[in-house]
DNA sequence: GTCTATACAACGATAGAC
DNA sequence: GTCTATCGTTGTATAGAC
């Protein structure tokens, strides 16, 4: 059934803009669902994903600036890793926790916690979707936090960054804790920036915060 | 089909021993399933549980020693709050957190983290398995551990530390990010304990640990 | 004619074969 | 260590829509 998305196999491409309301857009995102769970995030090449969508690779960067922005739209996960890394670089390294959980308070807020229950139940049940999910948080986002920080042991710190940030998600969008699920962003800044921001640059081996 | 777990219902009930190896224990497991999953944890009663069961309520407490205890071992969740939470108790409330990461990882690293993925994919989309698990959490486990305590704001300390400890197991179980996968006890212990300890009785409002 | 979706070619990086 | 294949990405020319 792979020949359902495919597009004018047989007969040469044509350049240049398409017919009408060929919906390159769409179809990459199809394809880009099927590749990515059959194949997980790094197996999956770009060029797999337009081929079976029919396109030329290109109209990956062109339509989603490169293969993270497919993925993340494909996910359905409500970031652009291009630009959210350095917005979350740009200030004080000692405020970079802060940082981190109002967007990721907001940006899940504005979806709706729904979207945050329906990761972590494709992700809890599918072994290619955990390791989809757990190459993304560690290699596009806190691997490059942290390697600008240039804290010791960063590998650790992104895991144990990413219990925090993953069990706040769990906390409030899943579980629906109170007064967690309903606190303001200052209320969950206030209580969880700190813990967050010792595993970013504290002292994790042993030593007093 | 709910009538496949019941026993007897007409006949007038024997008094003593069962016949044969009439599995009570399995019974009272397979009716408290369903009447745990159809009404959520406060809203099941024993005598219910045990009436579809066709069994005493009093055999409960022989067998399970009470109704948490009936709830953790029909969700499999590998622990026994009667005992678990006295043991925590015992030590320096400052060493609290210490003794919870110990207890969380022993317990479910001894059964393979397999199981704690199940739980999360029963809940994950399953609104009434999510009230369960919230429900048991906070006034089972959590609020008796503030409680002894005694520190402010124990609702929203009980929804912290479920933040730090449902997404260590995440990390661990789930996602099998590394290094924290396959650390050992002292690292996680190292690494998680101040910060678990500073949502048990630190300061959360902003100032710093 | 202008704008833009599209395809093709090529570049630098990287991983694996030998 | 070298060679090769393949990856993600970029630059550019072209075809169709407006």
């Amino acid at each position: 059934m792979s020949s359902g998305v495919d597009r004018d196999s047989s007969e040469p491409k044509r350049r240049g803009r398409r017919r009408n309301g060929a919906d390159t857009k769409a179809a990459l995102l199809d394809a880009a669902r099927e590749v990515f769970t059959e194949q997980g995030y790094e197996s999956a090449t770009v060029r797999t994903i337009a081929g079976r969508a029919g396109v030329d690779p290109a109209m990956v960067n062109h339509w989603f600036g490169g293969k993270e922005g497919l993925f993340t739209a494909a996910m359905r996960i409500p970031i652009n890793p291009a630009e959210l890394v350095p917005q979350l670089l740009d200030g004080p390294p000692e405020e970079l926790a802060e940082r981190i959980l109002r967007r990721f308070v907001a940006v899940w807020d504005d979806v709706g916690g729904g979207q945050f229950a329906a990761l972590m139940r494709s992700v809890a049940g599918n072994e290619i979707a955990v390791s989809m999910l757990r190459d993304f948080i560690k290699d596009v986002l806190f691997d490059r936090l942290l390697a600008e920080l240039g804290s010791d042991r960063p590998d650790l710190r992104v895991a144990l960054c990413a219990t925090q940030v993953a069990g706040l998600g769990m906390a409030r969008y899943v579980l629906h804790l109170e007064p967690l699920a309903s606190a303001d962003e200052d209320t969950i800044v206030s209580a969880i920036a700190p813990n967050l921001q010792r595993y970013l640059t504290g002292d994790i081996s042993g030593g007093s915060a």
